[in-house]
DNA sequence: ATTATATTTCTATATTTCTCGAAATATGGA
DNA sequence: TCCATATTTCGAGAAATATAGAAATATAAT
């Protein structure tokens, strides 16, 4: 992934509404939702919906097949993986970006 | 890593300027590097320069410390591996985000 | 003390992003 | 064709970010 798409992800994930759309569709994964049923869960005017959605669209981090009258948005996990091969490779790497410091293992650490 | 300090390092690093120093830093390692070196680098006013500097380390993706006159920034490896480790694992899993497509592979994929 | 170096903070301005009502577009059904 | 549903685009104001010159702070050297 290029500088400039990986600051269109970036950008795209950090805001609080969008990195929670998209972390919602990507619980639901390839099926999608349509902008109404996310509309309903995150209230707010759909066009704001609208807006943010577009912005995730345009970073690549979504896409959107029509339905009927319903517009589905679905994750695009191709993006996000290469957002993160990018952050790994560039951001981490050379200095080793094993779990160097603290880290506190919330979970039970998988994979 | 919780979603503030999520979003916090996410923007962050959405900005040309910061990613730059940033992925600097990440090659520099622990060492680090002043303020003024980084300055010189990236040619900019200095005003300008030390606010993307305090962005990074609010958002605590680097670090300082005082040399003499000099402040040497070092990036702080724990914070991009909690986001990292945030990304991976509610914006990947669930929906599995393996190498599901191309990733051109084009180092020797370390580790 | 005075001066020089290194860097930040202050202040103002320019630019971008976010929000949301109103109007427009697209599709399906009666 | 006319109406309802689903969603986007337009337009404008509010809020956040970015840029940069000038002044301030901190340390070191003379």
């Amino acid at each position: 992934m290029e500088i400039k798409s990986t600051i269109a992800a970036l950008a795209a994930l950090a805001q609080e509404t969008r990195l929670a759309i998209f972390r919602y569709l990507v619980v639901a994964g390839p099926v999608g939702a349509p902008a109404g049923k996310i509309g309903a869960l995150f209230k707010m005017p759909l066009s704001t919906l609208s807006f943010h959605l577009k912005e995730l669209k345009i970073a690549r981090l979504l896409e959107s097949r029509r339905d009927g009258r319903s517009l589905i948005y679905a994750a695009n996990f191709a993006t996000i993986n290469q957002l993160l091969g990018y952050l790994t490779e560039h951001c981490c790497a050379g200095s080793a970006c094993a779990p160097a410091v603290s880290q506190p293992s919330r979970k039970g650490a998988a994979r």
